[in-house]
DNA sequence: AGCACGCCGACT
DNA sequence: GTCGGCGTGCTC
């Protein structure tokens, strides 16, 4: 046989296949992962394809050295499938989509060492070469260093044969073992004195059948090793290494369903029959917070798992939604498996291994865990679908949902995408029948929204109110400060670009032919860029639509409003939220903690703050400036701001009537006005034409490439060269539209320069040809320090 | 990504 | 003449 094999090396030159012999005697498998020659050295590589031996590839083939895996393929079929939609759909390496699969401890370490062998004719000292022939294999950094060689020394060592090369491939990837304590044959005579710790040892193994894990035993009569080595030297006990997780999980869950509402009861009876009937539907689930929609999924699940199907779940920030992952623990026990960042890489891999031996039919997890091993998928639920999260910010840009139909498309899935604010994607694809939405629309126990106030920025100035709160929010804090309430301010802020806003009219200066607010450019000579279209024009001194002199470049940062905070309201305490306060690990939850127990006053925070937090003593929620995620130059802004105060209202009165103050210098955006009324429908019918006379998704889809480099010529060029031969291979296509090579917005990173280009079309399928024709034509001319970024599915426009 | 090969400048 | 610089090209 003869395998095809991608190698884990991230770089573009080796971005292909490579052929190899599949020694006779060698069970390889297509998703092994296995060590192979590679030039002068050994790695690690992945069996993509398997062909007969009398598939051609008309040259000398080297033969594959070992199979790393020792439990079976690490890649089952379907995510070897899953590794080449990865590359076909977001142009990244066959490494990158595997290393993006797989959890990081499956990868095996390479080293390369050399073993000294005397022959005639080198010229070292007789006691250098005592030494190195006493010594076992050595890294060239270790011998270059020791015995103090040049590189032209070592390379003529090298060449002479007295330093033979060798790689050693570690295989990380072992089924995890644990070790157990066992009770030997070996009798105990009634008289036999032992220890206390010793006795209370051999007791417990008694009690347990005589064989207990060491974990186990060391927790639970807070042993050290060394009472355990006593028995052992003496016979009494011995130590097995163990493979860990052979039993299957059999605590069920304590906790039994809740009973459902008359449109729950809808929702989880349409999910579950188009479970049974295997229609792979994907499904909205449009409910309100506290609408009930967790409860649906947790008896969906049910609803798989009775069918001898697995469910896989994902949450936007396993941090925040701790909650959910209690909650699933205490429906389905230790079925459960949980996989965040936050696991160490040997939690992650435990958890991995437990999935792909069946030990666990329920995943629960952030974005990664959608690629979780399991078989027999029946269910996907991807909570708040519209969250920024689902949307991997490195190489391969996956989105989660797009992943989430390729599973449930191979094991014949439902996929439930949940929301309060859906996204217009999935919204729009409701409208065009190809996803099957379900209302929730009461919420559990009545509780009413909170009343909102939205307040006029551009009339607190006007009147020469000139505090970042206004005189509504200051009266509110006062008030809840006086009833010994708390408070959430919230400050909508993202990314750093700047942007000009007359402080008379709110206008907001945007490009004429993008429709996307205008980014301010320091330097020489300030300007204001779009950066989308590259269009530039100079900064006015007054403003387009009235006149007034008062524009001024906007933005506020956590610490100036903590610090107007203290001087409005001398003593109060404020807890501040934000990248600086967080940066410390453990930090949120500290600060979050601290604000539960009442220790302070008010919690100011950024993005973060807006999620899933549910506070019983916080009636008030005000947002200091909800234009600052209005105007970033994103075609998806006005859908982020509504989404986010949507979702900032929710934090208001959950134990009681709350009130929501959002301060905007666009009170009339339809954004902040539908966000307000807490109207889903509103927004999306005046969203949706806009996106739809601009060519925005969900009508197009954008692709965006960033050449990156020292050079500015040589990024530009690259760019331009892309670009035209694009131009070349769409010409007289009419649902295809490609922009100019234009610097990227943040022209320069680090001392690189960047450049972009983007296409937007119709359809992926009916441009995908042209779009990897012309990326591997653009690679094969580049140079080597050049990276080009590619983001299929580019959500900013930044 | 590495590693070898190869072609130039600064030394014994 | 040799050592070491790092540009270029290849890895089944």
């Amino acid at each position: 046989m003869i395998a095809s094999v991608a190698v884990s090396l991230r770089a573009k030159q080796v971005d292909r296949l490579f052929d190899y012999v599949v020694p006779t005697d060698m069970q390889v498998l297509i998703g092994h992962r296995v060590e192979v020659p590679f030039g002068p050295r050994r790695l690690e590589g992945y069996v993509i394809l398997l062909h007969a031996d009398d598939y051609e590839t008309g040259r000398e083939l080297k033969a594959i050295t070992r199979i790393l895996d020792d439990d079976g393929p690490a890649l089952s079929q379907e995510l070897v499938g899953l590794l080449q939609f990865l590359r076909e759909r977001y142009m990244c390496t066959w490494a990158a989509a595997a290393q993006t699969i797989l959890p990081p401890v499956t990868r095996a370490r390479v080293e390369q060492s050399y073993i000294f062998n005397w022959v005639v004719g080198i010229s070292l000292q007789a006691e250098v070469v005592a030494q190195l022939t006493e010594a076992g294999p050595l890294s060239k950094k270790v011998l270059k260093e020791t015995y103090d060689l040049s590189e032209g020394e070592f390379a003529r060592l090298v060449r002479q044969g007295a330093l033979r090369p060798s790689t050693q491939v570690s295989q990380r990837r072992k089924a995890p073992t644990v070790r157990m304590i066992c009770r030997t044959e070996k009798p105990i005579a009634p008289s036999l004195r032992l220890g206390p710790k010793q006795r209370q040892v051999i007791d417990f193994l008694e009690q347990h059948d005589g064989k207990v894990d060491w974990p186990q035993l060391a927790s639970a009569l807070s042993l050290s090793q060394s009472s355990v080595a006593a028995l052992v030297d003496k016979g009494y006990v011995k130590v097995v290494l163990e493979q860990v997780g052979f039993e299957v999980a059999s605590h069920a869950g304590v906790e039994s369903p809740l009973i459902l509402s008359d449109e729950q009861g809808v929702a989880l009876y349409e999910i579950s029959a188009s479970l049974d009937r295997r229609a792979k539907d994907t499904y909205v689930l449009h409910g309100v917070t506290g609408s009930g929609k967790t409860e649906v999924y947790l008896q969906a699940i049910m609803h798989a798992l009775s069918h001898s199907r697995t469910a896989l779940m994902l949450v936007p920030e396993i941090a925040l939604t701790a909650q959910m992952t209690s909650r699933i623990r205490r429906r389905f026990g230790d079925r459960v498996a949980v996989l965040h960042s936050h696991l160490s890489d040997r939690e992650k891999f435990l958890e991995w291994h437990r999935i792909q031996r069946g030990l666990a039919d329920v995943v629960i997890g952030a974005r990664s865990a959608i690629f979780a091993p399991l078989t027999n998928i029946g269910l996907i639920i991807v909570d708040e679908e519209h969250e920024t999260t689902y949307k991997q910010d490195k190489d391969p840009r996956y989105v989660v949902r797009e992943i989430a139909r390729f599973r449930a498309d191979w094991w014949n899935a439902t996929v439930v995408l949940g929301s309060a604010t859906p996204s217009l994607e999935s919204m729009y694809r409701c409208d065009l029948g190809r996803y099957k939405r379900l209302v929730l629309a009461g919420r559990i126990g009545n509780r009413p929204l909170p009343s909102v106030e939205v307040v006029d920025m551009r009339q607190e100035f006007k009147r020469g109110h000139r505090s970042l709160f206004s005189r509504s929010l200051r009266d509110a804090i006062a008030l809840s400060l006086k009833d010994q309430q708390q408070a959430i301010l919230f400050l909508n802020r993202r990314g750093y670009s700047t942007f000009l806003m007359c402080r008379d009219c709110g206008d907001v200066a945007t490009c004429p032919s993008c429709d996307i607010s205008l980014t301010l450019h320091r330097g020489a000579h300030s300007v204001l860029r779009c950066h989308f279209c590259g269009h530039t024009e100079s900064v006015p001194d007054t403003c387009k639509s009235c006149g007034s002199d008062k524009v001024r470049q906007f933005g506020a940062g956590t610490q100036r409003v903590e610090h107007e905070l203290l001087e409005e309201f001398p003593g109060i305490r404020v807890v501040r939220m934000d990248v600086d306060t967080t940066a410390t690990k453990g930090a949120h939850e500290r600060l979050l903690t601290e604000f539960e127990r009442g220790e302070a006053d008010i919690l100011l925070g950024t993005q973060m703050i807006a999620k899933g937090l549910d506070f019983e003593r916080v009636a008030l929620v005000g947002v200091i400036a909800a234009d600052t995620s209005l105007h970033v130059p994103d075609f998806r802004a006005a859908e982020r701001t509504f989404q986010l105060l949507v979702q900032v209202a929710g934090r208001a009165g959950r134990h009681g009537p709350g009130r929501m103050i959002i301060q905007t210098f666009s009170p009339d955006h339809y954004a902040i006005r539908s966000a307000a009324n807490q109207d889903y429908a509103q927004f999306y019918d005046m969203e949706l034409p806009a996106r739809k006379s601009m060519e925005y998704p969900p009508f197009t889809e954008l692709t965006q490439y960033i050449f990156s480099h020292q050079s500015q010529k040589v990024a530009e060029e690259h760019a331009k060269k892309l670009h035209d031969d694009l131009a070349v291979l769409v010409h007289g296509r009419t649902d295809v539209r490609l922009l100019a090579a234009v610097p990227a917005p943040v022209a320069r990173i680090k001392g690189l320069y960047r450049y972009q280009v983007i296409v937007r079309y119709k359809s992926f399928a009916s441009i995908k040809k042209i779009l990897h024709e012309s990326y591997q034509r653009c690679l094969t001319g580049a140079p080597v320090d050049l990276t080009i970024q590619v983001d299929v599915n580019a959500n900013y426009v930044t």
